[in-house]
DNA sequence: TATTCCGATAGTGAC
DNA sequence: GTCACTATCGGAATGAG
């Protein structure tokens, strides 16, 4: 994934604001959408990381411009804490994709399966993905609750004029969200995926894209630390995993390895998931 | 190879058509730019060659309409004796490219190697093979003489009105014509090559195209019969010489699989032979 | 397992 | 080794005053 963050978004008005850190005006629709386009971070345009992981290419380091620089990348940057930056993927692979990054430097090079070892890092990581979670779901929820079916009888139950206490319950966004990262990311800083199930994007145009969050090689945050004989820690397990026949995230059909009738299957999943 | 004959031509008032035996009337460059366009025969549209090889497509047997209804075809069919018909390549893979049928139903359905065991047979179709060279080479000639160093001294002994016998020579192009047939032909009916060596055409698109004709899967009708012990008979051989390295024709420089850079070179080389 | 561009490779359908 | 179309698969560059 590209996990760097741009694009015109909505995430406004909720927590994310709220617990914002930096000095950034207040954020919302209007002005997210007035903002100038940022350009996706240059690698290493500091002097920090240079050549961190000997991979290669400079852009493996792109992502530590948005922890060093928050408030460089207004458009991108949805929340600050002292402990991560929260972020939108540059090139979301489902129709909610964010990136948490965490900001010390003694952990943010380190491989997720090291870093998770260290129980206190996991649960304040645990912690700030939950966050993150309800805000995605937020947003999932404003973008979809119109088409969704649950949340119709909310839905008109608030036009109603009904209470809230009594108001039935809408559909419940935040329990779909996928929490996780990358058996082998190929970005050097650590990074958290918090996205919606679909894969429904023109991002998603490669099938390691489709397999790198649809097989065992995407690890939930629940599942750390891992096992010493946890088949996910081997190399071969997981390039195996990114081959696999693509699998539909929601009805199971295998498709071999056609990617392209796998994306035609994505979008009518995706316009049955949404009006659910 | 598609080896079917089409596209616009200037194969005129050489002794082609002289010696043409259908009923048509006698061409020119003029008559062949007004003809209607004809359509590639379709495989298998009379009762003759159903499933002939078992190969699978019908496609494979187009080439029997040529040979039993050449006086469909005014624009593609150069030359028709009582033993072979002669046309142009559909889909010809040089400047010139033609194709020799033999008309024989006993041969044409022959594999090469085979047909050729039988003398009088290969006598016969190198006689013919020999006459269709030259009328290729007029028409290179035609094409090329005014670009060509070699040719370039007659033209102006021409132009200066030197007599006929004191003229110097021209460039020899029937020399330069390739006469041969491939080891594994995917067409069903029997046919000589006869092409000039530039491989420049819009239509060698694959790896294929190139090495069929410069590779020993091409082998020249002067080689036959070949030995028994001919490597060339060998299928595993064959299979080889189509994913080898590609080589230029011209120059002998190796490409690799680098078909997109064979392809640029082939274009350089052309405008250099073309002024040799 | 970043993207993007180019290009090589593979399967199919053709009436 | 027919073509033409679609798609899959594979490597290389990637910034930039």
């Amino acid at each position: 994934m590209a996990e760097n963050a741009e694009d015109a978004g909505d995430f406004a008005g909720d927590e994310s604001a709220q617990e914002k850190q930096t000095t950034a005006p207040p954020r919302n629709a209007f002005t997210e959408l007035m903002a100038p386009k940022t350009k996706p971070p240059k690698p290493d345009a500091g002097k920090s990381s240079r050549s961190a992981t000997g991979k290669g290419g400079k852009w493996t380091g792109a992502l530590v411009e948005y922890i060093e620089h928050p408030e460089r990348f207004p458009r991108e940057v949805l929340r600050v804490t002292p402990n991560t930056v929260l972020i939108k993927d540059l090139y979301p692979k489902a129709t909610i994709h964010l990136l948490l990054l965490p900001r010390d430097p003694a952990h943010y090079l380190m491989n997720p399966r090291e870093a998770f070892d260290d129980v206190a890092f996991l649960s304040m990581m645990r912690n700030e993905a939950a966050s993150a979670a309800r805000i995605a779901a937020a947003e999932l929820s404003r973008q979809l609750s119109l088409f969704s079916a649950s949340s119709h009888a909310r839905n008109e139950a608030v036009d109603a004029g009904v209470p809230a206490a009594e108001l039935p319950p809408g559909r419940d966004f935040l329990s779909e969200m996928r929490i996780g990262v990358h058996a082998h990311p190929s970005m050097d800083h650590l990074h958290v995926h918090i996205f919606s199930p679909d894969m429904h994007s023109d991002k998603v145009k490669h099938y390691k894209h489709y397999n790198s969050f649809n097989t065992p090689f995407f690890i939930p945050l629940d599942d750390f630390p891992l096992a010493a004989d946890d088949e996910r820690r081997s190399t071969a397990f997981q390039n195996a995993n990114l081959k696999r026949d693509f699998v539909c995230w929601r009805c199971g059909k295998v498709f071999g390895n056609k990617f392209a009738e796998l994306k035609r299957h994505l979008e009518i999943e995706f316009e049955l998931w949404k009006k659910t």
